[in-house]
DNA sequence: AAAGCTTAGTTTGATGTCAAACTAAATTCT
DNA sequence: AGAATTTAGTTTGACATCAAACTAAGCTTT
């Protein structure tokens, strides 16, 4: 606390952190859930960056990622992965199937339910975005350190799953 | 990796971990990106419960916090160390003054320059805001760990401050 | 001091998101 | 079998956010 944090000090970050005043951050500084958002934020904004380069929206990645390993899967099952709601889903799968990247058809068992399926294209699109996701991810590593990523990651996990 | 990662696999959480059946998630598993926003979008969701019990809105948790903490900082300033752009914070600051929990006044050096403090009414919200803060800090504490939680804390800022 | 540049804040338009209401299909209950 | 309930996906309405264009005030340069 008095850890008031060192973010005021020099930084040239993309997003927040930019300024030679000195903030006082308070608790802030020291509680995670701040701490939480500048970070994804941060790392949002670099990821989106990078794949706006090459043409692609950011929130495409997971999605396309999910339906090319569960191919057949369900809208909402897909919603519930990528951890945001279904309603969500509906814009997003119209555009990937209006672009040719998704294949979707109803299920013979059960008329309700989508099954989606990457086409061709969608699985060389999802090609050039994992590699930029890649470069994205030794960044990443690089701020983060090989020595705590493991740990990071299960603590991140952790979070998701079990905070109530 | 193989770290298929331990989410599909039996839990009850709020947002996006919920549900028996078992997802590959491939490479998003291991990812840094893809878990930093799950675990923020958890972390946020349970927060954002928190304070609507108290009538309160989450967001306006940080703003306050930072013009508590510096009296008459402006609204660039602000927007800022709160890691959002400039404009998005005009409707908030409008929505703080009209409830009377913010004053806000054109500075005599400079007069573009709003200088944002609470009113005692701020500050009693803010009191209440931060100990339901608290709370959930505790809680998330309690996820985490004492043992990594300085460490996890300082992996985050350097994330927020570093990435590229 | 007038012209041009810079800065603080607002407006506007596009996106992404959630939650609640809705539709249609499937299942369960009696 | 018919009614009631559940489920998959869509629609709608609210909101938060960003980025770019804008306005007004201040600063700089000549």
């Amino acid at each position: 606390m008095h850890g008031t944090n060192g973010i005021g000090s020099r930084r040239r970050g993309r997003n927040g952190e930019a300024f030679g005043l000195s903030i006082n951050f308070g608790p802030l500084g020291s509680w995670v859930g701040f701490n939480l958002r500048m970070a994804q934020e941060a790392a949002f904004q670099a990821f989106s960056r990078r794949s706006q380069e090459i043409g692609e929206s950011p929130g495409r990645f997971a999605t396309l990622t999910l339906i090319a390993r569960n191919p057949g899967i369900s809208q909402t099952v897909l919603s519930l992965a990528n951890g945001r709601d279904k309603s969500s889903l509906t814009p997003v799968v119209e555009d990937l199937v209006r672009r040719g990247l998704v294949e979707r058809r109803r299920m013979d068992s059960d008329r309700r339910t989508y099954s989606l399926n990457l086409t061709p294209a969608g699985k060389k699109v999802l090609t050039t975005l994992t590699r930029c996701a890649r470069r994205h991810e030794r960044n990443l590593d690089q701020v983060i350190g090989a020595r705590d990523r493991k740990r990071f990651i299960q603590i991140l996990k952790k979070i998701a799953a079990e905070i109530e």
